[in-house]
DNA sequence: GCGCGAACCGGATAGCTTTCCGTTACCGGG
DNA sequence: CCCGGTAACGGAAAGCTATCCGGTTCGCGC
C-alpha cells in the first residue's frame, strides 16, 4: 500500500543544515531514497511556483506533475492528494510561528503567565490565519479532515492543551484546547473577515470573551 | 447565470401539506416552473435513496442523473454541486430539530432561562452532529464554506445571537455565536468521536466549561 | 385555444483525481 | 565491481465534476 509521508519536521524544530527532517518511512522502513527526496523537492518547488504564480485555487496534482516534468503517478506517490501537498507548503512556513510560541520572548514564549500566553497565542493565531487564508482555505477544502492529522495541528493543539492544564487543572484540557482552536478554520475565517466584514480585531476580541471560561478562577 | 436554489424552508417552519415550501427564485423572480420543481423533488427522492443504501460517500451528480434517468445538466441545474444537494437533503431532517427549539418545551424551547437554553442548545447539537455524522460529515468534505451559507447555519446562528446577547448585551453576540458553534464541525465532532475515541458527555462537559466565560456575570 | 419568450433538458466536452502495473533506477552486500 | 531485491517512475484508464449550448417544453397573456 505505501502511504505516502509528506514530512514536515515539525516538534523537533532542528535547525541543523536541513540535511535531516526530510524522509524516513515512519518507523517501518528505511531511508527514502535519494532520487525520491529529489522529486519530493522538486515537487515542493514547482508547487510553491504555481501557488505564488496563479493562487492556491491553480493547485492540482496534474498541474504540478506538467511543471515538473514527472509523471502524476511520481506526484501521487510523494504527496497523496492536493490537501497533503498544501499541507506540506504550509508546514514549511509554520517554523517560524512555531519558534515564536514555544522558544520565543513573552507573552508568546514562555517567561509569561499561562493564561497570558494563551491569550496571546490565540490572537496571534488569528493573525497567522488571516495572513495565509487564500492557502489554508484551499487546503481545508481539499480535505477538511486532513486539518487534524496534521504536524501543525498536532502541535498547536499540545501547546494550548499545555496552557489550559497550567489554568485549569480540573477541566478536560485536551478537549477544551480543540474547542478553543475550532474557531480558528479557516473557512469560518473566511466567512467572518470576506463575507461578514468583520476585521481580526474584532474577532481577537471575541476570543477575550470566549476566554473568559477558562479565566475565570471559579 | 441563473444560479440553483437548493430550497429549504426554514424559518418559517411552515408544516402545511408542503405544497408549498419549495420553489421560487428568490426575490428576484416568479416560481419555478412545475416539471423543473418536479424534477426537484425527484432528484431529492433519488439521493435520499442513493444515501440509504450505499452511504453518502456513493452520493455523486453522475450516479443521481443514471437514478434518475435525467442528464447530468438538469441535476447540475437544479442544485449547484453535491454539497448543495447534500445541505437539501440535511435540511429536511433538521426541521424537526428547529422546532423543538424554536417553539419547543423548555430547557430548548421557549420559556426557559437563556443561559440555560444556551446550554440545553448546544448539548442539542452535540447529539444532532453525533447522529447525522456521516451525511454532515460528507457535505462539509464537498465544500467547507457552504455550511454558512445553509439555511440550518443561519437559524442556529441567529437563535445563538439572541440567546447570547440575553445573557451577555455588551458583548459581541453575532462573533461569539460563530464561535460556540465552531466547535461542532462535523470534521472535529468526526476527529473527536471516531479517531480520539471520545464520547458526547464528555463533548457536553467541555461546553459546558467553555461556556463559563459567557455564563459569569463579570 | 394560441403564440412566444423564458426556462428547462440533456448529452457532449474538457479537465481533474486516483489507481494500477509494467518498466526502470537505486543501492547495500558479496 | 557486479547483482538482486526493492522502491520508484510514468502514463494509461476509469470515473467524477462542472460547463456549455442546441433543441424542447412550459405557461402567461391574449
Amino acid at each position: 500500500m505505501d502511504v505516502p509521508q509528506p514530512q514536515g519536521a515539525h516538534l523537533p524544530l532542528a535547525s541543523g543544515p536541513d540535511a535531516e527532517g526530510s524522509g524516513r518511512a515512519g518507523r517501518t522502513g528505511r531511508a527514502e531514497r535519494a532520487d525520491a527526496a529529489d522529486n519530493r523537492r522538486r515537487i515542493m518547488e514547482a508547487a510553491a511556483r504555481i501557488v505564488a504564480e496563479k493562487g492556491p485555487g491553480a493547485l492540482t496534482m496534474n498541474a504540478v506533475a506538467h511543471e515538473t516534468g514527472m509523471g502524476v503517478g511520481t506526484v501521487y506517490r510523494r504527496f497523496g492528494d492536493v490537501a497533503q501537498l498544501l499541507f506540506a507548503l504550509l508546514d514549511e512556513r509554520e517554523k517560524r510561528f512555531q519558534e515564536a510560541f514555544m522558544t520565543g520572548p513573552p507573552p508568546l514564549g514562555p517567561d509569561a503567565p499561562p493564561l497570558e500566553r494563551l491569550r496571546a497565542f490565540l490572537h496571534a493565531l488569528a493573525d497567522r490565519v488571516t495572513g495565509q487564508l487564500d492557502m489554508m482555505l484551499a487546503a481545508e477544502t481539499a480535505a477538511p479532515s486532513a486539518r487534524y492529522s496534521s504536524g501543525a495541528y498536532a502541535t498547536m493543539h499540545t501547546h494550548v492543551t499545555v496552557l489550559v492544564t497550567r489554568v485549569r487543572p480540573e477541566s478536560d484540557a485536551a478537549l477544551l484546547a480543540h474547542m478553543l482552536l475550532a474557531p480558528f478554520m479557516p473557512s469560518l475565517t473566511h466567512h467572518l473577515t470576506r463575507d461578514g466584514g468583520r476585521t481580526v480585531d474584532e474577532i481577537k476580541a471575541a476570543t477575550d470573551d470566549l476566554l473568559l471560561g477558562i479565566a475565570h478562577p471559579r
